[in-house]
RNA sequence: GGGGGCGUAGUGUAGUGGUUAACAUGUCGGCCUGUCAAGCCGAAGAUCGCGGGUUCAAGUCCCGUCGCUCCCGCCA
């Protein structure tokens, strides 16, 4: 070994110790005849003394020494002068004087700064990622990822779950999102596709007797990119057998409520984590994901303002729409352009306008004022419980713009009002999802969740006559705003399969040769089973208290989905297409 | 596919259409034995992303393009 300890351990108990340590040179300060040298590795942060005194030559190497050369240092522990102990360092209470320095490896001046985290331009910290992941931040993120990769591992281990791989190369599937293909050069014309999520081979695992499996998965989804989006991610996916949507449920409500303590022990959790229905989070917060950290509900204006003089309202009402509102506290000073910003923020939403009413000492204040009869302004002031000072908006169009609009405008207040406490991360689960959406560009009926979806037990008995009322025993984790997990009880009778591809409109020979494997294995004794599939990437993001995957993935890939340092996608030699028999046409 | 933001020494930034493009930091050289983002002195370092255009004059205005980024669509 090149190092006897490492970075992160001496303590004043180590006083006296010759010890050798390596790593990189993390900063050097020079002082001509004593050279101090921070010297850096995974563990931590260790003060060098080279004195040219007591180790002349040491110190000639020292001189010569620059920030991320590699280097193996000898020397004894010493204790700092009491005036000269670094609080902020675990080590800091020692220093190692040197009487050896050997240089490694030398180093080009990085890029960027390392020993800093401040903020570099993005494309330079991916095309130099090696360089960006020996940064505080990135070391700090990747290992709480293991560690919680690790946790996970153990935790489900003790509860009787299997780790059983799948294959990566698997088969195209018709719905969801767009696959990424291989080509097949065996099989000329043939593609292989890789998996958006393991969700077929984990049913077949069930039907296979495992009963509890879990796999820390890759998928991969051609789409494209957001903050919290990349094209391959990884799932914890996991699937038991003979167990109701509570028993799943309980289980990744008691792994997470461990969880955080073991990794993240500065953040909070809400305990129990709350269950809404589907219907419930979009009536309270407009969305299906909502941010369970602050209040700030939607209020139900529709029943008040039917009648309302104002055409606005009164109109969307008459079209089957609704009026919602939520109160910002302290806002109703604000100037017409931080109005107009929140106007446009509706407007991206759909919504045509947004009404707002601001609760002024003077009076109420706004555009629409001159609209609304005293009682109208009384009773939203009621409903709303509006006080002096508070910024009312509203909107009135069909249900979906309205929550849309109004929950982008509640994450807006969030941000600029700091409603939300960032030591806090509030799961819960969202229940009861519609089992069908009808999607009107295609005059269809699809999935909500993915049809292999068990229907709510008394629910089924409408699929066929009306599929919207249908609801399936499908439920999400969510956290902050983001949807960390989504899973279901599955189908595992093959005639109630049958009953939901008729309602996509699969023909049954087309049903056959996209799931005939599923459905034939079905039919040789299935258990109930169910199970769910928590983003890895999204969760340590959330616990790192990061707003961008990128951040908790060593090696991400930028918005448009390639990977600069390595120059990918590339092309690829003409011989290479031929083998796999394929003619390019751009 | 659509929309917004950004792009200026290695890095982070400043820069009313008008001198030699500024500041900090880093880099290199010198001095320095107790610093901890050390200090002091000195030096080098920029085709202002790229290509067009407007103008007497463009880092600055316009068009296009490339890169990064956020959002909409998309993401069973």
């Amino acid at each position: 070994m090149f190092k006897s300890h490492t970075c992160g351990e001496l303590r004043a108990a180590h006083v006296g110790q010759e010890v050798t340590l390596a790593g990189w040179v993390n900063l050097r300060r020079d002082f001509g005849g004593v050279i101090f040298i921070v010297l850096r590795d995974r563990a931590g942060l260790t003060q060098v003394v080279v004195s040219a005194e007591t180790a002349p030559d040491a110190r000639t190497v020292a001189a010569e020494v620059r920030n991320e050369y590699v280097i193996q240092v000898r020397g004894v522990v010493r204790r700092r002068p009491v005036d000269q102990v670094n609080v902020e360092w675990a080590t800091g209470e020692v220093e190692v004087e040197a009487h050896e320095v050997h240089i490694l490896n030398t180093a080009q001046t990085p890029p960027f700064y390392i020993y800093d985290d401040a903020p570099v331009d993005e494309a330079l910290r991916l095309r130099y990622r090696y360089l960006d992941l020996r940064r505080k931040r990135m070391q700090r993120n990747i290992i709480l990822r293991h560690r919680t990769v690790q946790f996970i591992r153990a935790y489900l281990d003790q509860h009787g779950f299997l780790d059983i791989e799948t294959p990566q190369l698997f088969k195209s599937t018709p719905e969801g999102a767009r696959d990424y293909l291989v080509p097949s050069r065996v099989h000329p014309g043939k593609f292989y596709a890789l998996p958006q999520s393991p969700q077929q081979l984990k049913q077949l695992l069930m039907v296979a007797g495992f009963e509890r499996y879990y796999q820390i998965a890759r998928c991969f989804r051609d789409e494209d990119l957001r903050g919290d989006r990349q094209p391959e991610f990884t799932q914890l996916d996991l699937e038991m057998s003979f167990v109701h949507r509570d028993d799943v449920l309980d289980l990744v409500e008691d792994l997470v409520t461990n969880l955080i303590p073991a990794v993240v022990p500065e953040k909070r959790i809400l305990s129990p984590f709350p269950r809404l229905s589907h219907a419930e989070a979009l009536a309270r917060y407009g969305v299906d994901k909502p941010d369970l950290r602050f209040g700030m509900e939607l209020v139900d204006l529709t029943a008040a303002l039917a009648q309302s003089g104002f055409g606005v309202f009164s109109g969307a009402v008459q079209s089957g729409g609704q009026v919602k509102g939520i109160v910002a506290p302290g806002c109703a000073d604000y100037a017409r352009s931080e109005i107009d910003t929140l106007t446009e923020i509706a407007k991206g939403q759909g919504a045509k306008g947004l009404v707002t009413l601001a609760f002024r000492a003077d009076g109420v204040k706004g555009s629409a004022v001159k609209f609304l009869s005293e009682g109208e302004l009384a009773e939203i002031a009621v409903r709303t419980g509006a006080q002096t000072g508070d910024l009312v908006c509203i909107v009135a169009a069909e249900e979906a713009v309205v929550g849309a609009a109004l929950s982008a405008l509640r994450l807006t207040f969030r941000d600029r009002l700091a409603l939300a406490d960032p030591q806090l991360l509030a799961f819960g689960f969202v229940l009861d999802f519609p089992m069908f959406e009808w999607n009107a560009e295609e005059q269809r009926w699809d999935a909500a969740h993915h049809p292999f979806t068990m229907p709510r037990p008394n629910t089924y008995e409408a699929m066929i006559a009306d599929p919207l009322a249908v609801l399936s025993d499908a439920y999400d984790l969510v956290c902050n705003g983001y949807e960390l997990a989504s899973g279901s009880i599955r189908v595992h009778d093959p005639k109630i399969q049958m009953d939901i591809f008729r309602v996509l409109g699969y023909p049954e020979d087309e049903a056959r040769a996209k799931f005939g494997h599923m459905m034939e294995a079905f039919s040789y004794g299935a258990p109930p089973h169910g199970g769910m599939a928590p983003g890895i990437d999204r969760l340590v993001m959330l616990m790192a208290g990061e707003n961008n995957i990128r951040e908790v993935i060593a090696f991400p890939k930028t918005a448009q989905a390639t990977d600069l340092m390595a120059d990918t996608p590339a092309s690829v030699s003409a011989r290479q297409l031929k083998e796999l028999h394929i003619r390019l046409d751009l």
